[in-house]
RNA sequence: GCCGAGGUGGCGGAAUGGUAGACGCGAUGGUCUCAAAAACCAUUGUCUGAAAGGGCGUGCGGGUUCGAGUCCCGCUCUCGGCACCA
């Protein structure tokens, strides 16, 4: 293998040597210590003090899972680019704070437990060391001091610490000059004048409530709406979910929907992302209207209380509390075979189901702007999840009530002049119609006629509010977060029952509540349809540990444990703070540390981190947690700033071709062979597919499978080079080698490959060159700064291929070129700036500048259009004046060809570039 | 249905309204070699032409402009999210 007449030749096994070498050496160098202003974390004066004093970057990636079936190369694509960007910003004199941890509670240890009987936290320790393993061999620029895992006992400790803060607060609404803050509990206590449980306990924000819950007995446990897909299913395992009444801890996030539609606003993220927060959360704006009955006010929620002249009968979800009441003697038996019905079906089956059904309940109400009376229906389309769970059905304006009024042969009265005469309901802006009604009401009435919807609605909503019968209201899709799980691996709930059954939190020395060791990790687990099943947690069953005896202030007495834990979602809610101070057993960090690195930085700013890269699937889920958890440690004064995140970055995935051989079982995918787009696995014809990279689908390219073949560099190179970071893309191991021959060339330039000499000249740089490199370093810093790393690549190869072929290699521009290099290649990078003479690490080293004055530019290329399309180019000085460049052009034969004697009409000249002509 | 992103060579992808296809892979030819690999050099959107050149070309149809991948209008397809949300 070995060709003695290459042994300097950058090959992986020489690229390999390289990297260890600087892993080690930036390890024991400390190199990529971020100082804390405070602290263990704030260098000795002798130390080095590593742009303690530059302006701070505090970078983060979504951390990981650390899975046991390890990293594939689409993992590492994420922590490259935020390695880069690191390594640039340090070069720019900032002080960067990148490191990762660990998101390790999860399902699958959990499962792995269950099936081997191997403690959970065995088995994910060792899985974190197979991935640190694997992410250390990428030469990754982490400060090593603060990772962590959620699992360690410190972490844990201050993820109770701050459950139990927002136990202990409540929401107020007047707060903060009425836009709402969290407040201590005890100033509810104060301010009722009450310490009553039964009264104060549902203010809290982290409260207990029995419920209608995603019930998975599949995976036996609740979920978070969060969790549930549209289509019912758990989104782990796409098990069914069922809604079942139970006893369950939620987090008040609904108290936070306004602040966090509103703080959108305020922080740099992709649309995509907001638009999805916002979605979620579902923010409407309407008003509430009582219509009168027998059974006394219906309230319904509307967003078009506009249309309210063309409510011509009522909607009541079956399950809505007032239909009993309504229901005449005659329609009894209907409304109860439709209500057992409807019960019956799952959400999924109703929401499939879009055919219009529902019954009579025999009553009427009163509408309060015609008086008229209305029939009073119950229907499954109307939810009692969302608003009142009633509606008023305006056929005219809502295309389900049209629906549900033509199957039944409704009344449909027009209130909007666009509608008349359609087949449908018209939902748009128009003019009012058919709205007056002070015939009935006199000098009491209102008319909405002729005015605009928006108007309209403030016209009403006002007359209503004047009457004590509707009021203006915003409703929200967003639900509480659902905060229990009936696991083993997650953090305790740091809560005791008293034998009341009231809710204590755990004193704070006491912390952390550390799980149990069990006999059994799995919770009872059940078939995935069984409506009927009970939740029960695996705790429940550790006797010892769930019964302890406790001095809460008032003598020793006998408590109960909480027997669920927290969602896996916890420790990912704040673990933002802890990087900043990962140490500190005192605080989760010393609010100088915090501020420091999350503060704003500017009167007004949110603050967080400045830059946050991870997939888009964490849009709703872990980003609107983490986001409530930070609003309210901050309302309770615990950080400095109101949002985590002040920039998020979404990269895309890597993904995969699968083969498919005819019985449609998967084929070892690197053994597949392409002829004219026809694809053969030991010879015989295969299907390919497109999507994800796993072990199933036998298409897995590891990250050791790179190091091993071409060096981490050049892997890291390749990565960044496929494409812009955050558009997803096919991996093609094949390419990787263009990568590779880049920096060849590169180790080349500096070094003889036969004899291992060094090569570069102390000559000066010709004046072209230099020009060149000055162009080069503006490019780059201009795709570095848009994040655009596959333009930047290619500047520097560019760049690169320029010296080889006119055999420049003079340290004046082979320097800058190592230091451009540096971010992507970085052990490539070290060990050429050792060999120019640097006995520094260039971590900290200036990036390079572009001198302007060193470009020249002594022609230009001017292109001349006739009639825009490209007719001659000519090479001009670039001052050259506009009628010298005009006379040339119009002289340029080709050019004269194309006139072919036409009358030019119009000359547009852009001296020194173009000239087009009109003819 | 609503919201968001996107459609450019054989492939991944570049292009402040001003030379479409930078850079890379692959392919073809060459140098070196006994040979091969590696490396290096050249060519590589497509049609036409001996060449010079010319025609066509950024999902489709229009428009604005001296000039459109880029701006505007209308459609279409792909991907992602939400969805009987009143």
């Amino acid at each position: 293998m070995t060709n003695p007449t290459h042994d300097y030749r950058y090959t992986s096994e020489l690229a390999g040597r390289i990297e260890t070498a600087w892993q080690d050496r930036w390890e024991t160098d400390g190199t990529f210590h971020a100082p804390n202003p405070v602290g263990v974390l704030a260098p000795a004066a002798d130390a080095p003090q590593h742009n303690a004093g530059g302006e701070k970057y505090f970078i983060m990636d979504m951390f990981p899972y650390p899975s046991g079936a390890g990293l594939h190369v689409g993992h590492p694509l994420g922590y490259i680019a935020t390695d880069v960007v690191g390594r640039h910003q340090r070069m720019l004199g900032k002080n960067v704070l990148h490191a990762l941890g660990y998101d390790a509670y999860g399902l699958p240890a959990e499962l792995h437990a269950i099936s081997t009987g191997e403690h959970p936290r065995d088995n994910t320790l060792s899985n974190i060391g197979n991935m640190r393993r694997q992410l250390r061999r990428l030469g990754l620029g982490h400060d090593d001091r603060r990772s962590f895992a959620t699992i360690d006992p410190e972490f844990v400790k201050w993820t109770q610490w701050i459950f139990i803060q927002i136990f202990n607060s409540w929401y107020d609404p007047e707060a903060n000059g009425g836009a709402g803050a969290a407040r201590p509990i005890s100033e509810l206590v104060e301010k009722l004048g009450t310490s009553d449980p039964a009264v104060i306990d549902q203010y809290r924000l982290a409260y207990l409530s029995d419920s209608p819950v995603n019930w998975c007995p599949g995976l036996g446990t609740v979920l978070a709406n969060e969790e549930v897909t549209a289509e019912g299913r758990s989104e782990r395992g796409n098990f069914p979910v069922f809604k079942r009444n139970l006893r369950q801890w939620n987090m008040r996030i609904t108290a936070y929907a306004d602040r966090l539609i509103d703080d959108l606003e305020r922080v740099d993220w992709p649309e995509a992302v907001k638009s999805m927060q916002r979605n979620w959360i579902g923010r409407s704006h309407g008003a509430e209207v009582d219509f009168a009955s027998a059974a006394g006010d219906i309230r319904v929620f509307t967003t078009r209380p506009d249309t309210l002249f063309g409510a011509t009968f009522m909607v009541l979800s079956p399950e809505h509390p007032l239909v009993e009441a309504l229901t005449t003697p005659e329609q009894a038996a209907a409304v109860e075979q439709y209500q057992v019905a409807a019960a019956a079906k799952t959400d999924l089956e109703r929401q499939d189901d879009k055919s219009k059904t529902g019954v009579f309940t025999g009553s009427t109400a009163t509408n309060p702007v015609t008086g008229s009376e209305v029939p009073v229906f119950i229907a499954d389309y109307v939810l009692m999840g969302y608003g009142t769970g009633a509606i008023m059905a305006v056929p005219s304006g809502d295309q389900r009530d049209f629906e549900f009024a033509t199957e039944y042969d409704l009344p449909i009265v027009p209130t909007v002049a666009e509608q008349v005469g359609q087949e449908q309901a018209y939902s748009g802006d128009g003019t009012i119609i058919n709205s007056d009604n002070s015939e009935q009401f006199g000098a009491d009435g209102v008319s909405l006629n002729g005015l605009t919807v928006a108007a309209a609605k403030e016209a009403i909503i006002a007359w209503l509010e004047s009457r004590g019968q509707g009021t203006g209201t915003t409703t929200y899709r967003l639900r509480d977060w659902l905060f229990s799980r009936q696991r083993y691996w997650g953090e305790p709930f740091p809560i005791v029952f008293d034998e009341a059954g009231n809710a204590h939190a755990v004193p704070d020395h006491m912390l952390p509540v550390e799980l149990p060791e069990v006999p059994d990790y799995s919770p009872r687990t059940f078939a995935a349809d069984d409506v009927t099943s009970e939740p029960e947690p695996p705790l429940g069953r550790v006797d010892e540990w769930v019964h302890i005896e406790l001095d809460l202030g008032d003598g020793l007495k006998t408590y109960r444990r909480e027997t669920n834990t927290m969602p896996n979602w916890a420790g990912s809610s704040w673990y933002e703070i802890r990087y900043t101070d990962p140490n500190n057993a005192k605080v989760m960090a010393d609010p100088e540390n915090e501020r420091y690195w999350l503060g704003p930085r500017e009167a007004g700013g949110a603050g967080g981190v400045d830059l946050y890269v991870g997939g888009v699937e964490h849009a709703v889920l872990h980003l609107l947690y983490a986001r409530f958890w930070h609003k309210a440690l901050f309302d309770l004064g615990h950080v400095s700033g109101e949002e985590p995140f002040h920039r998020l970055f979404n990269q895309g995935y890597i993904q995969a071709y699968a083969f498919t051989d005819e019985r449609g079982t998967y084929v070892q995918a690197d053994l597949v062979e392409e002829r004219d787009g026809e694809f053969f696995f030991e010879g015989k014809p295969v299907n390919r597919e497109y999507g994800k990279m796993g072990k199933s689908l036998k298409n897995v390219v590891t990250p050791d499978d790179m190091y091993e073949e071409y060096g981490a560099d050049t892997f890291r190179v390749y990565e960044m080079s496929m494409g812009p970071l955050d558009v997803s893309r096919p991996w093609e191991t094949r390419a990787v080698i263009g990568s590779q021959r880049f920096l060849q060339r590169v180790w080349r330039l500096v070094v003889d490959e036969t004899t291992g000499e060094n090569v570069f000249d102390e000559g000066p740089a010709s004046a072209q060159a230099l020009s060149a490199l000055h162009q080069t370093i503006a490019d780059v810093r201009t795709e570095m700064d848009a994040m655009r790393f596959n333009t930047a690549i290619a500047k520097l190869i560019e760049f690169t291929n320029f010296l080889t072929k006119e055999s420049v290699s003079s340290r004046d521009v082979v320097e800058p070129l190592v230091l451009m290099l540096a971010p992507f290649a970085p052990h490539l990078a070290e060990e050429l700036w050792q060999r120019l003479g640097h006995t520094e690490s260039l971590a900290f080293a200036d990036y390079p500048v572009s001198d302007p004055a060193l470009i020249i530019q002594d022609s230009v290329t001017c292109v001349i259009q006739v009639l825009g399309k490209v007719r001659g180019k000519l090479d001009v000085s670039p001052g050259i004046s506009e009628e010298d460049l005009t006379a040339l052009a119009l002289a340029e034969p080709n050019v004269v060809r194309a006139i072919d004697g036409r009358d030019v009409r119009k000359v547009i000249v852009k001296a020194p570039k173009l000239v087009s002509i009109v003819v």
